[in-house]
RNA sequence: GGGGCUGUAGCCAAGUGGCUAAGGCAGCGGAUUGCAAAUCCGCCAUCGUGAGUUCGACUCUCACCAGCCCCUCCA
């Protein structure tokens, strides 16, 4: 049984969906005016793996993730650059997808934008002042927030603490922490018609009307970075609520914030006796300079930032800096390690096995060699911590488990010696019991790395670069070769330490030595 | 001031009212290796401090200390 923490309740719950088998899930998205930076990636990255652990687990899955093309930081980016918002909007959305898909994210099912919803935005607001949840001054709209007495129950905060916006807002609203549905324009403003004068939406009516359109008047989960909480969450949530006097949302989900760091030590729970250093802390903004993720993501690669995203719990906050992130890629090596030996051994690649896609699927596979019920096992406590509140920390620990499982089967059977049949002769490799073995627990291996959207193609960088190196490298081993034969280790160390000084590393293994560079950069 | 979160080994990080407190990085010892690398085996924490509840707490309660976030735009 899957169980989820709701922000609402401050528990964890048992997951029951509004209609069964299905799933309707609402994350809020950028707002684009700027180049979106790893924060930004937080939410995608862990609703996507989300999504698949629900499909993977029986459910039918909506996933909406918005994007908010018009505001107020897109119009003063207009004024900046002197190009139109949607063209600023547009440029800015195309880099955001960008980003998400080198982070394998490729599970939303719509992306709606706050212009192409105009009507239901203008439908939503007029709902609420006919309700009286709302009134309209001076060209502006504004939700009553003394209205709805349940308004705070997210953050669980009184009406009286919400500051709102003041500002030149401040005269036209009957409550200081009323907020605005909708604003008029200023001249030079991006402006649509209404029924209250030109002007454009407040930022948290759109995602109510969106996720209306697209999920209905109560869906399932609702999900959004932790500082999304207040005020936007809040206001969302009393304007839908307000509207169809029915529940939202079943469960509300807050991810934790990243900071930055470059060698960060943990955050929390050093005491006195070890201060945070100087140069961890900071939180991430694009107001702050954050930004420029995409090149991030060009010197990291897309894998090892989901990893280390994946590491942790959602909940948890965490620094965004280069130790976590070296830690990150050395871990990412066992795995990769392994799938190489793999393939040398089966002549599969672990990026082709074809794994079971459901968990229904996945428990048919069974057998009696111990290496399998081993797994199993790894298995069965894999999908035990996901079900926990979607432990990815957890679960990826048990991945290690079965690395090590599996490397030692291949030791204690001495596999490796299928690395050296040639092509002709492969019959006898797939022929071969324990291969055999191998290549089915490798495949429930698979099943849950793709859970979890790791390891679904040949990473994007292992060994380095242009197409002399490889050439270079035989000449190296073999000289290497030559000189160890005649038992002049002095001169192939040499080569060897030198190599590593630069970057490539030397294993000899039986019969052939290998070579391998970058690594982590 | 108000609302929340966190404090587990050198570092990162799961978890639990009572079995040996996951896993990773680093380190140490061993197998293997000409030596390494890779792989495998083993070692490495009494859970911020104090008090309470309990037969029993690291896990529950209270206090304290430390840190972080939000209350202004923010994933």
């Amino acid at each position: 049984m899957i169980r989820l923490y709701n922000t609402l309740t401050r528990n964890k719950e048992p997951f029951e969906t509004v209609v069964p088998g299905k799933v309707g899930i609402y994350l809020c998205g950028p707002t684009v005016y700027k180049e979106s930076h790893i924060g930004h990636m937080v939410g995608p990255v862990i609703f996507d793996t989300i999504k698949r652990f629900l499909i993977y687990s029986g459910y039918q899955v909506t996933w909406v993730v918005n994007i908010t093309d018009v505001d107020d930081k897109l119009i003063g980016q207009q004024h900046e650059r002197g190009i139109p918002m949607s063209e600023i909007a547009e440029e800015m959305t195309i880099d955001y997808l960008n980003n998400l898909r080198a982070l394998g994210v490729d599970q939303i099912d719509h992306m709606p934008k706050a212009t192409e919803h105009m009507p239901g935005i203008i439908e939503f607001t007029q709902s609420l002042i006919a309700k009286g949840f709302a009134y309209a001054s001076g060209g502006d709209v504004f939700f009553d927030v003394t209205k709805d007495p349940s308004y705070g129950k997210l953050s669980n905060r009184n009406a009286e603490d919400q500051q709102g916006e003041g500002g030149g807002a401040a005269s036209k609203k009957r409550n200081s922490g009323d907020f605005a549905l909708w604003k008029s324009a200023k001249p030079g403003e991006p402006a649509w018609d209404s029924p209250w004068g030109r002007g454009r939406p407040g930022w948290h009516i759109e995602c109510s009307a969106m996720s209306k359109a697209l999920l209905g008047e109560t869906f399932d989960i609702h999900g959004g970075g932790l500082d999304l909480m207040v005020p936007h969450h809040e206001n969302e949530l009393a304007q839908s609520q307000c509207c169809h006097d029915k529940p939202m949302v079943k469960y509300w989900l807050h991810n934790g914030l990243l900071r930055k760091g470059e060698s960060a030590g943990k955050i929390g729970g050093r005491s006195d006796r070890d201060p945070l250093p100087a140069d961890a802390g900071g939180k991430l903004s694009r107001s702050g300079g954050a930004g420029g993720l995409a090149d991030e993501i060009a010197r990291l690669t897309g894998e090892r930032i989901r990893f280390f995203l994946l590491r942790t719990h959602y909940r948890s906050t965490v620094i965004f800096g280069d130790d976590g992130l070296e830690e990150a890629a050395k871990s990412l090596e066992s795995f990769y390690g392994y799938f190489e030996r793999f393939h040398k051994i089966s002549k599969q690649r672990y990026f082709n096995l074809a794994a079971p896609q459901t968990r229904k699927e996945g428990d048919s596979v069974k057998g009696d060699e111990p290496l399998l019920k081993g797994v199993q096992q790894l298995r069965a406590n894999f999908l035990e911590k996901m079900d926990d509140d979607f432990n990815t920390g957890g679960a990826i620990a048990e991945l290690f488990d079965f690395i090590r499982e599996l490397n030692k089967f291949a030791n204690e059977n001495n596999l490796d010696r299928f690395a050296e049949v040639k092509p002709d002769e492969f019959k006898q490799v797939f022929a071969d019991p324990q291969v055999k073995t191998l290549v089915k627990a490798t495949t429930v291996l698979r099943e849950l790395t793709l859970m979890l959207g790791l390891f679904r193609s040949t990473p994007a960088k292992r060994s380095g670069g242009d197409s002399l190196s490889p050439k270079l490298m035989d000449l190296f081993v073999a000289l290497r070769a030559e000189a160890r034969a005649k038992k002049d280790f002095a001169t192939g160390d040499r080569i060897r330490s030198g190599l590593t000084e630069i970057g490539v590393t030397l294993e000899d293994k039986k019969g052939v030595t290998e070579w391998r560079a970058g690594g982590s950069s």
